[in-house]
RNA sequence: GCUCGGGUAGCUCAGUUGGUAGAGCAGAGGACUGAAAAUCCUCGUGUCGGCGGUUCAAUCCCGUCCCCGAGCA
């Protein structure tokens, strides 16, 4: 077992990536570790599509529902404890196997990921609140004239990464724009990564994704969203904004039917599923592209 | 059968005091450097229901027919 690979299985949802890593895991002794920016938080497993108990039981699996879902994970989180599993998985004699659909995780695992420190709660309540009281215009003309060549590089509606840079010139008095200058912070310093990339169509795809839900729904998914709001959490938290939940909440508060809360939650999925497509498209270069959705015939994949 | 509304982009609808039309949603493509299942950008020719008429010019006015709603018989 080389102690220097990593497997990667990316795709959109609904294309079996689970069941491909799976697979591969029982061929090549390995660990699942997650890299889905939803799977890892807890009480969202039916409406997430986290792996069955059963699945869980034939290899290991790592990072799902690990996070309560009152907090907010982001990438360099991920990233941590995603090393760390990959390393115990190497001190093990496994073959990790990181799977999952966010790129952007994945790519900051492959890539790298710029040194920018933590920053300080409070500044990002303070952003926060002058979005909420002034609206994203106001800090992107602060951020103008905090770090232009950001400005200049950022849409002046993309809220997220406005505040983000500019969150990032009040922590730390130096432009995120150079901080990009800075050399990327490599997760591994010798390790090769062999990439499995599944790019179905949409028209293979999107039928599955609508049948999913429907299962979804069938396993329970409004009983587990109707668990989430007894809990009162913050509707702005990320675990309440998963694919389906907000849809479900409507529909548990009486806003929408099932039907249309079901119809929704499809329309959403899709969408989600082509942005993916997008980007696994043009930013994840693979050793091994399957433009179809895996059916279980692993041998057949040439892997 | 009569009266009144409607029939405009895949859907919901706006609009043109007559000079061949535009929003939202859907869809397509794209971006992505600590929220990423998030956030954001770009893309709109369609017999303006059919056929006639008036007019230099009709999707708009007039006639007629068809279809869909509501009401009255």
């Amino acid at each position: 077992m080389p102690q220097n690979l990593i497997y990667i299985v990316a795709g959109p949802t609904a294309s079996g990536k689970s069941a491909l890593a799976l697979d591969l895991a029982l061929e090549k002794n390995g660990t699942i570790i997650n890299a889905d920016s939803m799977q890892i938080y807890q009480g969202l497993s039916v409406i997430t599509a986290c792996p069955s108990q059963a699945d869980k039981e034939k290899a290991p699996h790592r990072l799902y529902e690990i996070l309560p879902p009152d907090t907010r994970g982001n990438v360099v989180d991920w990233l941590e404890k995603a090393k760390a599993e990959i390393e115990t998985a190497w001190a093990q004699n496994r073959t990790p196997i990181v799977t999952g659909g966010t790129g952007y995780y994945l790519d900051n695992l492959i890539n790298g990921s710029t040194p920018v420190p933590a920053t300080a709660p409070e500044i990002r309540a303070k952003v926060a609140n002058m979005l909420e009281e002034k609206g994203v215009e106001e800090i992107y003309q602060a951020l103008q004239k905090a770090d232009p060549e950001s400005a200049q590089r950022l849409n002046a509606h993309d809220t997220t990464r406005v505040c983000r840079a500019y969150e990032v010139w009040l922590d730390t008095n130096i432009k995120l724009s150079d901080w990009h200058k800075r050399p990327m912070e490599k997760a591994f310093d010798k390790v090769s990564f062999k990439v499995i990339k599944l790019c179905p169509s949409a028209q293979e795809l999107n039928p599955r994704c609508d049948l999913r839900f429907d299962q979804m729904l069938a396993l329970g998914a409004a009983e587990e969203v109707r668990a989430l709001l007894e809990k009162g959490l913050d509707p702005a938290l990320p675990a309440m904004n998963a694919l389906g939940v907000p849809e479900l909440s409507n529909y548990l508060q009486g806003n929408l039917t099932l039907e249309q809360a079901t119809e929704f939650a499809k329309l959403h999925t899709r969408q989600y599923a082509k942005r993916q497509r997008t980007w696994f498209k043009n930013k994840l270069k693979a050793d091994i592209e399957l433009d179809f959705c895996y059916a279980g015939n692993l041998k057949e994949t040439g892997i």
